[in-house]
DNA sequence: ATATAATATCAATAGTCATTGATACTTAAG
DNA sequence: CTTAAGTATCAATGACTATTGATATTATAT
């Protein structure tokens, strides 16, 4: 008979959780996480402060759009990031199922 | 002036941090991390119950132990892992200021 | 219309890592 | 001493991904 790894948990939340893992395991990316915790920003003042260069910036952003952890919308020439707060909090909820 | 993404935060810590979340972004692991929680077992059960070839658990019980997160002992033939509790909850406390 | 600032995309490269099959090591039992 | 069970190691492979340089896109201002 074999053991749930983990009661009340899904295959695919474990995926789940093991991919927002990964997304936040790359140390720019949790970087971001970081300074967007504190405030909105354009990509700019995010690549600037951070000493990425610009496309690369814009690379992890995407990563982290992509799952939806962050969001943004344009003003003027500027896209302006920020967390994702309901889906941010939702994956940190479920990873704490995982590690209790 | 730089943004100083984590206050009281260094460098290392975010490393740590970041390599703390490689180790546990991959699903076998945190389905090894999430059954230790339960207490120990010797690999033979790990590897049978996760459906895992037992060099494929071996590997990953490697990664686990040389991280810290986990530790050993052999009972004859056996090699009982469990948890290493204080550094688990010292990771995952770390983890916590990043993403608060 | 043109130029410029801000951002995104693309192609190529290099490095990392999970997985597999085979083999070696360790311990206990006959 | 030999065998078997349990575990670890090794080499090879394939897949994924962070990074870079170049280029494209978008929006504003002149």
């Amino acid at each position: 008979m074999k053991l749930k790894y983990c009661k009340n948990k899904t295959n695919s939340e474990l995926e789940q959780t093991t991919n927002f893992l990964k997304v936040i395991s790359e140390e720019n990316r949790l970087k971001i996480l970081c300074i967007l915790q504190k405030g909105e920003m354009c990509v700019c003042e995010i690549w600037q402060n951070l000493d990425l260069s610009q496309n690369l910036a814009s690379h992890h952003l995407k990563v982290l759009k992509d799952f939806g952890i962050i969001k943004s919308h344009k003003e003027g020439t500027k896209v302006i990031y920020g967390l994702n707060h309901k889906n941010f909090n939702e994956l940190k909820n479920s990873l704490l199922y995982f590690i209790k």
